[in-house]
RNA sequence: GAUCCCGUAGCUCAGUGGUAGAGCAUCUGACUUUUAAUCCGAGGGCCGUAGGUUCAAGUCCUACCGGGAUCACCA
């Protein structure tokens, strides 16, 4: 901490740390034997039972302070709530001769006995009382009360997102209902864990840095290996390696980690984003529609403790079955236009009859995509799984086995984002080669996004890959959509900002 | 990347060309069951940064930095 950054209420907490040292107090000790945390102690206080919690040991950060002259009330804040103390000096002498010396944002031990105040707070009284970190940065406190019906009010909230953002650690200890976020976000990524670990599959870790990027369209981070002396991509998805492994005999493999994007950010863009992509031989489509049924229905019991999940103004509902619908009988139902094997010109003309902006560049499956996103994709609130894409927007994924043009994908949406995406994967090597190689013409003629071609990739598949099923899911987006936020940032504990 | 909005005390904000403000927080003092504690008094500012217009700029103009929103690309 420099001198001169120092602000006079920083520069006050440094000298009360200092006459605390010149007074023998060790304002940073090694430890503290808590006993309770404040929820237990508030849910478990009996009226008529005081006894039952007549020593305690409590430790938090304190959040408010209320000096009454020869008494002291605190709020200090766990990680599980909030709890007051109350202090009296006569028989704390020595702790509140230093009273003066400390702050709110300060973190404290207390042991004592709880009781109920005469204003119905059920509270510790403190027989015992020990610094056990001194603050040296004041926090940003918020007041609150309750009004009639019990509704929190703050006052003058720690609002500002960009400091938010920034530092976290002081907006978890002001702001600790954004906890509740985190702690869903925790809870849905165990579930998931659990539910795959209990049907038998393992996880995996594979390579983050690559020597070339592939499993999905988009433009990667580039970094350089020095001793090696050549550059190295982040990967942008985790499907090629995960796909190597169902090769080389494991039956189901997944792995939960972050996929490294060069794009844009947005309310649902972040630079670095958490996938799971889950690999399963033997299985199709089909077979992953139902396992994806259970799932969201597995996640949503154990980390909501219901299948009905508030979004918005909306109630989203995940009790299977979840609606199933081609990709083009969508179109239909709400464009009233057949889109299926229409060419570019054609698509193009719908486009306009459907007053969708089409860039001049554009693809037959861009146009295609323009259009879905545009009329299709907000109407499906509902968990709907959108089957059957055109071959020409999934390289990895395996021909339709009745519906030519077609290939075996589905997408599914919940209320009008995409959530999962999941192939029957292609396993002929020779097709994939092709595929790959058209997506290499793709890229010759600009479009930067366009796979490339990884010929080891290409050789595992010709070693054999069984018929396999693989479902990827963007984990943040599952959490935005599960809890309710509306921003990628408000589920991510520390989003890539710019440098102050 | 484009457009619009925002940046003033530790926090939340007012200030619409003429002496930089409020509430909370901080500091003095009073108060042994308070709770947005209360009451007395006080301190605290490169008004995002750099230029410009003007007798005079927190305020008007330009650029830059940072953030937010919308759009484009994407998951």
């Amino acid at each position: 901490m420099n001198e001169h950054q120092r602000t006079d209420q920083e520069q006050r907490r440094f000298e009360e740390l200092h006459e605390l040292y010149s007074r023998g107090i060790n304002p940073y000790p090694h430890e503290f034997n808590r006993t309770h945390n404040s929820l237990y102690i508030v849910s478990h206080f009996s009226d008529e039972h005081p006894e039952l919690l007549c020593d305690v040991a409590v430790a938090g950060r304190i959040m408010a302070m209320r000096k009454m002259g020869k008494a002291t009330f605190l709020h200090i804040q766990d990680q599980y709530g909030r709890i007051q103390i109350y202090l009296k000096q006569d028989e704390l002498p020595e702790f509140y001769s230093y009273l003066n010396l400390l702050d709110i944002g300060d973190i404290i031990g207390i042991q004592g006995f709880v009781f109920r105040t005469r204003m119905g707070e059920i509270s510790v009284h403190a027989m015992n009382a020990v610094l056990l970190a001194k603050s040296l940065r004041p926090i940003p406190i918020a007041k609150e009360e309750k009004d009639e019906d019990g509704n929190k009010i703050i006052y003058d909230a720690f609002s500002d997102k960009e400091l938010r953002y920034r530092k976290r650690y002081v907006d978890l200890i002001v702001n600790p209902e954004i906890r509740h976020v985190f702690e869903k976000r925790s809870k849905i990524i165990s579930a998931m864990r659990r539910y795959f670990d209990d049907m038998g599959y393992m996880e995996v870790e594979t390579p983050i840095l690559q020597p070339l990027y592939g499993g999905a369209s988009a433009r990667p981070f580039i970094t350089h290996h020095n001793a090696l002396d050549f550059d190295l991509y982040l990967r942008i998805a985790i499907e090629l390696y995960l796909k190597r492994l169902i090769v080389g005999g494991f039956e189901g493999v997944y792995e939960i980690s972050k996929n490294f994007r060069n794009e844009g950010m947005d309310k649902t863009h972040n630079p670095e984003f958490t996938m799971m992509e889950i690999y399963i031989a033997y299985k199709d489509y089909y077979w992953m529609m139902d396992m994806v049924e259970d799932l969201f229905g597995h996640i949503c019991e154990y980390a909501l403790g219901k299948k009905e999940v508030h979004h918005g103004n909306k109630v989203l509902n995940f009790n299977k079955p979840f609606r199933r619908a081609k990709m083009f009988d969508l179109f239909f139902e709400y464009t009233g236009k057949h889109l299926k094997g229409l060419n570019k010109a054609e698509l193009l003309q719908s486009a306009r009859d459907l007053q969708v902006e089409i860039p001049s560049d554009a693809s037959a499956m861009k146009i295609l995509d323009e259009i879905f996103s545009q009329k299709v994709e907000h109407h499906l609130i509902q968990p709907t799984f959108v089957i059957d894409y055109p071959l020409e927007m999934s390289p990895l994924a395996k021909k339709h086995r009745t519906e030519d043009g077609l290939v075996e994908r589905f997408e599914l949406f919940v209320n009008g984002n995409e959530i999962a995406n999941c192939f029957t994967e292609l396993n002929d090597p020779i097709d994939q080669r092709k595929r790959l190689e058209d997506q290499a013409l793709v890229r010759a003629d600009g479009d930067e996004e366009a796979m490339i071609l990884d010929e080891d990739f290409i050789q595992s598949i010709e070693v054999g890959m069984p018929p396999t099923a693989g479902l990827g899911i963007g984990i943040d987006r599952l959490v935005m959509l599960l809890t309710n936020q509306e921003s990628i940032r408000d589920v991510l504990f520390f989003p890539t900002m710019r440098p102050e």
